[in-house]
DNA sequence: CTTTCTGTTAGAAA
DNA sequence: ATTTCTAACAGAAA
């Protein structure tokens, strides 16, 4: 939660009490809000690097008031790094939590909806991704691969390990010219990103430090990392160690012998 | 102790 | 126009 919404707040509260989620909607890594019989309004929120969100049903939820500091009390929410909560109507609530505060909470109209959405690439993930269009996209930068498939304009969805464990399974280097690469390059990084994202998504996420699902539970995607902070071990294909370095401002893993 | 790193991206600078 | 760098922040690790 930045400053401007923390401001906000209470225009934020009156805006949303008595309304009624309907339908979660995503584009790329942004969140959509919609709400019952509320054409014009939306919430938006991105988790950045550290947001997260726990829903929690009526008995776990605290009344307030003092309490010892037991270990189950740990794990006890609103905590330190709750920005927002929801106290939704059957009793249970909806936290937002967020260490670093990068991500946000944010009331849109329609039109404000749409120009976010507007804002985002192509979907590999999408049945009817676009590949001719993506490798003609390519064609037109010189920046490395790896910088592309990160930026959101261009291809919406992919972030920091999934690009680079992409980047393996297409045997492509991270830091290879994007104009550089072949139909078949662009169409394998980008179908493996895709297939990537999916897995992921079905193994409850990747938990790299502290992530942790609505329900608090960790992701499992972890276990299927090929290279993501696999520098100094083997390749899984080849065995040569994994080289770590930065491109586009990013830590970057790949294997020196496969990725060309 | 200080420095560097981290799952992202908007906006400034080049 | 396109690309690169920096800042926003908090905490863990080196």
């Amino acid at each position: 939660m930045n400053d401007k919404t923390t401001r906000n707040n209470s225009k934020f509260e009156r805006d949303l009490t008595g309304k009624t989620f309907s339908h979660i909607d995503r584009i790329g890594k942004l969140m959509i809000f919609e709400f019952k019989n509320e054409p014009d309004l939306f919430l938006l929120s991105h988790l950045k690097m550290t947001g997260q969100f726990f829903y929690q049903n009526k008995s776990k939820v605290i009344s307030g008031g003092g309490h010892s500091m037991t270990k189950e009390d740990s794990e006890a929410l609103p905590n330190k790094h709750t920005r927002v909560f929801f106290e939704l109507t059957n009793g249970s609530a909806l936290f937002f939590n967020d260490m670093r505060k990068f991500g946000y909470l944010a009331l849109t109209n329609l039109a404000g909806k749409n120009i976010a959405k507007s804002g985002y690439g192509p979907e590999p993930t999408a049945t009817d991704f676009d590949y001719k269009k993506f490798h003609a996209g390519l064609s037109k930068k010189g920046r490395a691969i790896k910088a592309v498939l990160l930026d959101q304009t261009f291809i919406a969805g992919l972030g920091n390990i999934y690009v680079d464990e992409a980047l393996f399974a297409a045997k492509i280097h991270p830091e290879k010219k994007a104009k550089d690469l072949t139909f078949k390059e662009a169409k394998a990084v980008s179908k493996a990103g895709g297939e990537i994202m999916l897995k992921s998504i079905a193994s409850g996420g990747t938990t790299f430090q502290n992530f942790k699902d609505t329900g608090g539970q960790n992701g499992n995607y972890k276990d299927f990392l090929k290279v993501f902070g696999k520098q100094n071990t083997p390749c899984p294909r080849c065995k040569t160690i994994i080289k770590k370095i930065k491109v586009a401002g990013r830590g970057t893993h790949y294997c020196p012998r496969c990725q060309k």
